[in-house]
DNA sequence: CGGACTATTGAGCCCTTTCAACTCGCGTGG
DNA sequence: CCACGCGAGTTGAAAGGGCTCAATAGTCCG
């Protein structure tokens, strides 16, 4: 239930066998929701954090007027909100993209087990740590980038996230996301989304389509995203 | 010398005399940095991480053709890379706004601290997401708010970050940047910061002028920049 | 007193948005 | 089995927020 999770911790540390069990002794309730389901609300107070399983959700908050704004797309074996371990209280909506698979691991529980495993708990945190690095990401795309600029980085990162799981080989992957979703994502209209697909797929850097990515240009698109993905904490090369 | 650091942390939960002393224990070095040096750059290995006890730092990336991004804001009484214990490698700049005074935790002994103290590993682990939780104003800021909201929020989420820490009382505080620093910041170019200062002056709820930041009208304000203090985890007030 | 950095203001342009119309694919119900 | 509805994608045209270029002041410090 948990490769996903190993998978991607295990590119940023050496993970024991110990320290394995303990994690798999951690989740449990594996449950399905339904693509669209809004399953955590801004305010609410989680006594336990959600490990996604499959499928794509996003995190992301709305402005009175109704303009939405993704914060952060979670990927296979991602914990949605492990900062609420910390925090508590959680400051915005979490939602499924496609059909997923989630499961729990009690508060209680993680306390527990970071008590007695130290080494295991700085990979948790620092797992917590790469989400930051990856909001940064956003954060200088939305503040400096151009629309092209954001999507072409916004591929590599997704590319390279999912290859960490096991979920990307070759040049192309999964990618469930409509174009407003993306939009949300990039913070562009809709409008203006669908024409900066067009502007990557007419450069002969990547196409957009049908719930997937598929890159023809690797150099290219890196390049123009100026992605570089030491960011991602991924020191050790994935099985 | 932490006593910033102690008060903003009680802002978000219990810190004991015990915790307290191991915090100090932990602090070591203190350092005057002047105002512009870049005292740490993307790419370096840290063993430490650095406490801001006075001035502003900021965080902040380069893209090659020069466009600057600043991440964060750091204030007095935060570490400015405490990520770094986790992510050992910084994938961003940091330097010194204003003249500064900064003290150093060596990560052998944060190290140590946490595998003997976890409830005050999670304040920590809690005091790095609640950095993500600015990022993700940040983003909310960057990627769907107008540029007078954008101000508008920062000039609210600052005060709030100062008064957490005793460095903000009434309907002021000190504000050491330039409108380039301003600009940078908020994904502005520096005309249009200019002109988006001149703006929230004319609407009569707040003034950015001569390095420090008066606010005319709270709740017009908020309201403007949809600020809502609860990201920032200030549970308990300020002393 | 000079030089460098910072702030201010005008003007024109451009990237992105908004409004709007139209297509396509798909599932459902009459 | 086809009509209908609806969400998703595509494209055109015009408006607008923010950018760039440029020139002028103000301010601080050596």
């Amino acid at each position: 239930m948990i490769e996903r999770l190993i998978a991607k911790l295990r590119c940023y540390d050496k993970i024991g066998e110990g320290e394995e069990r303990a994690l798999a002794g951690l989740i449990e309730g594996e449950t399905r929701v339904k693509r669209g389901t809004v399953f955590i609300r801004e305010g609410e107070r989680l006594t336990r954090s959600t490990l996604l399983l499959k499928g794509f959700v996003i995190r992301y908050q709305d402005l009175p007027d109704g303009r939405r704004q993704t914060l952060e797309l979670s990927l296979p074996g991602d914990f949605v909100d492990l900062h609420s371990f910390t925090l508590k209280r959680i400051d915005h909506d979490i939602a499924a993209l496609s059909d997923c698979r989630v499961a729990f691991a009690a508060h209680e529980r993680i306390a527990e087990v970071t008590a007695k495993f130290p080494h295991l708990t700085r990979v948790l945190w620092l797992s917590t740590t790469i989400d930051a690095a990856i909001h940064r990401e956003r954060i200088m795309s939305l503040g400096a980038r151009t629309a092209v600029e954001r999507l072409a980085h916004l591929c590599c990162e997704t590319y390279w996230r999912l290859r960490g799981v096991g979920l990307a080989e070759g040049d192309a992957f999964a990618f469930p996301l409509t174009q407003i979703n993306l939009s949300e994502v990039l913070g562009l209209s809709m409008v203006h989304t669908n024409r900066t697909i067009r502007e990557l797929r007419e450069r002969g850097l990547a196409t957009v389509a049908r719930g997937e990515v598929r890159i023809a240009d690797w150099d290219g698109l890196a390049a123009l995203g100026q992605f570089d993905p030491a960011y991602l904490g991924q020191h050790r090369e994935p099985r």
